[in-house]
DNA sequence: TAATACCAAACAAACGTTTGTTTTATTACA
DNA sequence: TGTAATAAAACAAACGTTTGTTTGGTATTA
């Protein structure tokens, strides 16, 4: 059957996290998804265009099936971040190890600097979810502190995990994170979050 | 005058730096060295050997130069580990902002597994350093967790701050570090360190 | 004079992209 | 419902560039 863009779209991401976006071909593209490479264009005008749709596409994904979980009141705090947590780490782990958002971040931020808004959107749903968690046991400068560090955290350990190829290092942050966040909790016991 | 190996490969660090591996061409290269690509073949075999020899020379400039700060028995634990991040942080703002090793690593480590092993051992000696400092101040088993911890945010930050294009992220977290590192060593106050 | 460092030109291969044609799927009308 | 018209998707081949690499010649220097 034919495939549709977000078919490609969702083909491609592997591809690219495998290699970057420089080393990546449109062959490569197309051959992950059965095509000839020339089909690709029926789709996307450019593959600066392909990639940029994948960008968006991703932002999106986590915005509404990662960082969503962070304002989901079914649960509680604590356990929003354990699922944010768990969810992220899922992806992270998904095909070849890493964050898609960090590594072609990283590759473009200087030479292609057309996909940065995107990138720098990811980051900011990103941390906006942590801040929304920590607001609820402590002022908005140390949420706004712990956030940053938190994102931090997880991309060297995405970082380490790639390289080491042992996702140990990510699953072992990321329950630190919650600890830290129970330690944070009961320290600030008497803390009231401001509700707005 | 005529340029050495070294000359070439501290100018082509810059502009790795900027593309990485795959999106840099042997022109970008050659013309940051005032050299026709061609030119590049009498010093170096390929771009895969120009790259390793950047590598292995960036390892030990490390080793020798930033690393080796934790080992200096003219200062103080602490002094040391001050100086250890200005230095590292100097190395990351240089010229593009971000760490080569996580770079070139990232975008190779499966595609070109050849670099692996320097790479790698780049983190290795970084780490051995901060557990010697580490070591100072609390247990084996602590000061490695710690040693891997400050890697990790290090390299967030680093990444955090070249996609935002703001050194801020890089050092106000190694000043995180230095300071949890005095909250540590008051704590356990009565900590011998084993003399090894 | 012998070696070194570089230039200038060319190489084949790979790249992103375009083209014209064929296949497949969808729609419209009988 | 069956068939012709239309549009979408993919193919196969070629495009012009750019790539990493090779070659042969030319200064410079020891």
């Amino acid at each position: 059957m034919a495939l549709t863009k977000i078919d490609i779209i969702k083909k491609s991401i592997p591809v690219f996290k495998e290699k970057g976006f420089g080393a990546t071909a449109m062959a490569d593209i197309a051959s992950a998804c059965g095509l000839l490479k020339g089909s690709l264009y029926h789709h996307f005008s450019s593959k600066d265009e392909l990639m940029k749709e994948v960008l968006i596409y991703l932002k999106q994904y986590f915005a509404e099936k990662v960082f969503s979980i962070a304002y989901n009141k079914e649960w509680s705090v604590e356990k929003r971040l354990v699922r944010l947590a768990r969810k992220s780490e899922e992806q992270f782990l998904d095909g070849p190890g890493g964050c898609f958002m960090a590594m072609i971040g990283t590759e473009t931020v200087i030479s292609t600097p057309k996909f940065n808004d995107i990138i720098m959107g990811f980051f900011a749903d990103w941390k906006l979810a942590f801040v929304h968690l920590y607001s609820q046991i402590c002022n908005e400068n140390l949420a706004s502190e712990y956030s940053d560090k938190a994102i931090m955290l997880i991309e060297g350990a995405v970082l380490m995990m790639r390289i080491h190829n042992n996702p140990y290092y990510l699953t072992h942050v990321q329950e630190n994170l919650v600890e830290d966040f129970e330690l944070i909790k009961k320290k600030n016991k008497e803390f009231i979050p401001t509700n707005k």
